[in-house]
DNA sequence: CCGTATTCTCTACAAGTATAGAAAATAAAG
DNA sequence: CTTTATTTTCTATACTTGTAGAGAATACGG
């Protein structure tokens, strides 16, 4: 008798058939589930379409994600997560205005990737227009950025480098909306448009903080 | 024989039963389907269900508005000449920062008939995603909305208003994109919430203009 | 009251959806 | 090769949706 998982028995001793990281397999339908709605759309973004897109047949997604609403909140869940790494990885080490524009530059979608992003959040707010969790999946991430902008912003007039008399949490919360409204104009930009001018912006706003 | 249109016959002499106002009961449904979709969603907006609400059976739409689509379009584009109207209205007469400001008030999602407001073009948004032509719609009022604010900037700077060294396309087109965003953080704001800050960061916003 | 053109209701249907679960395929240990 | 547990395919089902169209209801002139 043999009580080892097979999915943990890479050396096993019993009679142990297959092998397959769940958790990984979850991050692959996760990445088709991304790819299928950046390309067809939320609406067209059937478990059929999905299951297709990660090379699997129909009920093949069933062992990994019950039901289809599992998979897009953890699909939503896995984008978010990813953005907060990159900004992460992207911030430390940094303070002040230096930090709150790599922060915006990061958030913006200015390159093709970051479009795709735009392309798939939209399809989440409207969802979570009528669904109270993922409203507060989204409340909650916005709170955390908010959070650090008002840091940085502290950090800078610190340093002097912002002395406009207009509170931090005000400043914050426009900056937010900018980075959300952007995300819109981005996504419904015509196909071939590459300048939408958020970077001018983006430079223009921080111009601004030093009066 | 009678060669009169029904409809058009009021004070007529022929065998004339009718008299339903075909525009105005286009009117009546379209309020009914953004009623609809403040209330339940768009996803849960069936023509079932906007029928039920208008007050009619399943069926009844179907002489005004051939498929479901020629409804949602002609709804959001109703909703978008609204906005606009009421626009016009509001800053009629007016120039320069003041129209700037009225025009931001207008479109902001401060009580709650424009949350409601927010919670119907978002929708729209994600299906603009892909759906060219409802991206044109959003676009073009876009473009009219760009020229309108940086016309009041000009008129501003002309007054000595505004007298920031951020040249007029970028402080219109990162006003605009506040002006998204709000939406978006109105209708995923919790239910009783009704501060969000968007005033102060107006306020903000139009004071950083005079540096 | 009757006739008539319009408006609306109701039922029906074809298409597409998520989901369930039986059966086949698979891969490794013995 | 056989055994065994897992993974995947495939088919079936229940449900919802948009749409179509026949028939009933309606309202008004005569």
């Amino acid at each position: 008798m043999c009580h080892k998982s097979p999915t943990q028995n890479i050396l096993g001793s019993c009679p142990v058939p297959k092998i397959v990281d769940h958790d990984q397999r979850r991050l692959e339908l996760v990445d088709a589930t991304w790819r299928t709605i950046a390309r067809l759309g939320i609406e067209s973004a059937t478990m059929r379409e999905i299951a297709l897109e990660a090379g699997f047949a129909n009920g093949a997604l069933k062992p990994y994600f019950p039901t289809k609403d599992d998979l897009l909140t953890f699909a939503f869940g896995h984008v978010f997560n990813r953005t907060n790494e990159r900004i992460a990885e992207v911030t430390a080490g940094q303070s002040g205005l230096v930090a709150l524009r790599l922060f915006c530059v990061e958030v913006l979608p200015l390159d093709e990737e970051r479009i795709n992003e735009a392309r798939i959040v939209i399809p989440f707010w409207q969802k979570a227009i009528n669904d109270p969790g993922k409203a507060r999946i989204h409340r909650e991430s916005m709170e955390q950025w908010l959070a650090a902008m008002r840091q940085y912003l502290a950090e800078a007039r610190d340093a002097g480098t912002v002395t406009t008399a207009v509170d931090d949490a005000a400043l914050a919360g426009q900056l937010l909306n900018f980075l959300l409204g952007a995300q819109i104009s981005a996504a419904l930009a015509p196909d071939g448009q590459v300048e939408l001018g958020l970077d001018e912006q983006l430079e223009g706003f921080l111009t601004l903080l030093g009066c």
